[in-house]
DNA sequence: CATTGAATGCTAAATATTTTGCATTTAAGG
DNA sequence: CCTTAAATGCAAAATATTTAGCATTCAATG
């Protein structure tokens, strides 16, 4: 799916730090649906998407995938190899043509001393998400299928330049990022269609009612 | 419930920063169940929990309550009215007789300009519950009701120091913190008491097997 | 020690959601 | 233009979970 984080990292530093946080690090390409790391996967440090998104997620015991968010361009992660020193705790794939700039801890921690503002960057990145994330598991208990997949839609919409509300998204992609069956996806999303909230296409969708009746 | 994230902010200060810190804030003291602050409040600051726990959650809009989470001692909340400049995002009340101590955004500013220690330990706290947070949002999905309920107690058995895993739970408290009916949480125990992974008393949940069959 | 409010136990009906399986539609490529 | 893999639509059965309501047990306290 989209990234949904706001707030990145990069766009947070001036442009002389960000060039230097850039440059202390090592630049990679990865190919859609490539591999970055994996879960358990020792190799403290932070890295950076400069291009590209990058898909988060697990398998469950029985194979199951569940995705746990997808990062855009600018964002960080690794935060938690550096700060509290676990291995990574998610497989990470890349969504499209990418490019990750990985910083070596004893970089980074060079970096830091040398430049506070990286923490305050830092500090409002990871608050950020802390909070989207702690939303995110409130809504699963106060907001219903349907009111959740329009919650979705409406931040996508909101996100990018998308013309006239039309939204790129398969169905599956819904159901991954919210975390629901393909099936009941389907089905809500024909009963907001039917409720002219919005219209379905062959991997789009058309937002009508960008304010529908849905609290953010 | 009780408090279950890990890497609370004080103890990772040194103690002189520590006292500095608390010195530089307000004190207050709550009784049990007595608000601190409401969702929307703005008075941007951090919070330090100093005794006690605080209980964080929100009302949905048919009035039902959803706790988000629990801190304890050592903990500090606030952090998004200062990095994401929001205004407080959940109501929170003392869970028993509890001191909070209260920065302004101006001393903050001033104490994390003297001691970058504090920016580092609030990078360690932040992260530890942002990776916590992701992973409750993850159980949701791929664990069952019953064991995210031995996990919980698992975690709270760990977490403090109760004799022979005897653990002053109300089934209640368990639906709250995992966001599950009474109903459902008291048929779950009811399954693993006949398992006998547990014991069921009057306020009370004697653990058997402390390492069920679970993966944490 | 009797009373009482809180906590637990339990049941049945209603709702939400997943799983399975297959049919249909769509866009892309040969 | 035809073929094909991906995406969507749909239906039925199985599960999971909540809601509502009431009975019972427990412990605090007057």
């Amino acid at each position: 799916m989209e990234p949904i984080a706001n707030q990145a990292l990069l766009p947070l530093l001036s442009e002389d730090v960000r060039n230097t946080v850039i440059n202390a690090g090592v630049t990679k390409r990865f190919q859609t649906e490539q591999v970055i790391h994996q879960r358990g996967d020792g190799m403290p440090g932070l890295s950076i998407i400069l291009v590209g998104r990058v898909r988060f997620g697990i398998y469950t015991q029985r194979g199951a995938y569940i995705q746990t968010g997808v990062l855009g361009a600018g964002h960080c992660f690794g935060e938690a190899t550096l700060f509290a020193k676990t291995p990574r705790a998610y497989d990470a794939d890349a969504l499209g043509e990418t490019e990750i700039c990985d910083i070596s801890q004893a970089r980074f921690e060079a970096l830091v001393e040398q430049s506070p503002e990286i923490s305050k960057a830092l500090l409002v990145t990871l608050t950020t998400r802390l909070y989207e994330a702690l939303e995110f598991a409130d809504d699963l208990r106060a907001l219903s299928a349907e009111d959740r997949i329009v919650k979705l839609l409406i931040r996508l919409s909101a996100s990018g330049g998308f013309d006239d509300g039309v939204l790129p998204v398969r169905q599956t992609d819904i159901a991954y990022a919210l975390g629901l069956s393909r099936v009941h996806v389907g089905a809500a999303l024909k009963k907001l269609q039917e409720r002219g909230v919005l219209k379905l296409g062959y991997r789009e969708i058309v937002l009508r009612a960008r304010d529908a009746n849905i609290r953010l």
